[in-house]
DNA sequence: CAGTGGTCTAGACCACACT
DNA sequence: GTGTGGTCTAGACCACTGC
């Protein structure tokens, strides 16, 4: 089959891939498939921990065979966007009741595991909407000046102060957040943006270098002047690749590093 | 089918599966040939660049279909140790001529890219035979006092000294290694050490700090004391997760930062 | 038991590379 | 053209979950 697809349960414009003449454009059915999926995920039609349809629903609402959604399928899982379970079904991934209860953070103790340690207690020093600067709009795709959320907070592993993080968040999409929310909510802080604001972010990237803090900085991780601290800047996203938040934080590794695995 | 299956180019015992008692050891068959195949990759029949036998040639060889080898080289094409080539065949995957001359270096200059600034430029400060502490005997799984070769060596960026790494490697398997050879091989050293020792790297991992550095770090790396740097222990592994080399470095990160994707 | 994802097969056809 | 990997299909059966 040479054409391209649309969903049936959309009635407007297809969402087909050729577009402009240059290229042929080809792309494989499963491919199609799975942006279409990609796009109903987007649009919240299933919520983060909900199941999908199953292949066979799905195969037969695209009018292809299961195992070219089974395909697509496979993408999404390995790009960690949803979950298969076998006999259960094919859930939308989450950051709520995740196995690993925090994705993106690479810190581990020395010794033992992060859940030795105990929950993170985080301790919430300032959470305000400001204007953003102009290095802060240029990461978030904002233009400089508009609102933003900022908060700066400590979390403590272990008892530790360990981790002393600022974030920026688009104003626009984050109204309304308060310190009390980010205190109180249990779990990740990634799966109170999807609980409460329908942000779900789907990748990161971090930059890190090695830095020496200043005299504020040494107080709230209660270090020593002079301590070198790992600096940690992270841009994490949502679908299709939009920043929805930046973080810049710094790490004691004193009695924790940051474990990277290369393939 | 519910057998276990073997490769008929070996005579000998099979290489099946199943085991002791408690579980049925249930194993896909993709999963066995992906076995099957490792281990040949292993033996060496198949060497670092060369093609690997067609699709249907491995079927045949193993009396399964095509879509069934398929997929055990799908497993091991995303763990990097084969590289399809449509139109081509499936390639075993080296550190040389690849597209990705640095496969494990995460390490990104702060604006433009690696390449720009030409290849790094390698001094080889120190390349001999020592017994091997007790903490490098335990990562590489030696025992204390096993010969190690050590090398010490400093890689300049874009002629600015930027690492400052120790190399601790098997004495047997890397026996004769010199500071010559080092120095001389044009591309990576993961690369020579395939050429030269048959010994392929297959993942890595790294503990990453932020310390300070003394005095003779410092002038090694030309940069004035209490300068921060990164501290980035890795361990490369071969086949079958045997460790095979450790490196401890010191990143300067003042020009350059680590870049770390997470998904 | 029915429904889900997971495996395996066999065959057709497409895209790409080399000759 | 021939041979390679890449896509797509249709159908059978297996393994796991929950009713």
């Amino acid at each position: 089959m040479s054409q391209n697809i649309s969903d049936p349960a959309e009635n407007a414009a297809s969402a087909a891939v050729l577009t402009a003449q240059p290229a042929p454009a080809f792309s494989p059915l499963y491919q199609q498939i799975k942006g279409l999926i990609l796009q109903s995920l987007q649009a919240g039609e299933w919520k983060p921990g909900e199941a999908i349809p199953s292949e066979m629903d799905l195969a037969a609402r695209f009018r292809v065979s299961q195992g070219t959604v089974r395909k697509a399928i496979d993408e999404l899982a390995a790009e960690n966007l949803v979950v298969r379970r076998q006999g259960k079904g094919t859930f939308v991934a989450t950051h709520s009741e995740q196995q690993v209860q925090y994705r993106f953070l690479r810190l581990m103790p020395d010794s033992g595991d992060l859940d030795d340690e105990g929950p993170a207690q985080r301790n919430i020093l300032e959470c305000r909407r400001v204007r953003a600067s102009a290095d802060v709009a240029r990461i978030l795709a904002l233009r400089a000046g508009d609102a933003v959320m900022q908060v700066r907070r400590v979390l403590s592993l272990g008892g530790v102060p360990t981790i002393l993080e600022d974030l920026w968040l688009p104003g626009q999409a984050f109204k309304g957040l308060t310190a009390a929310q980010i205190a109180q909510y249990q779990g990740p802080t990634y799966a109170m943006y999807e609980v409460d604001f329908g942000v779900r972010m789907v990748r990161a990237q971090e930059d890190i270098r090695a830095v020496t803090p200043d005299a504020a900085q040494c107080a709230l991780l209660q270090v020593a002047p002079g301590t070198p601290l790992l600096s940690v800047e992270r841009i994490a996203f949502t679908y299709n690749d939009v920043p929805m938040e930046l973080r810049r934080a710094l790490y004691r590794t004193d009695s924790h590093h940051y474990r990277n695995n290369l393939n």
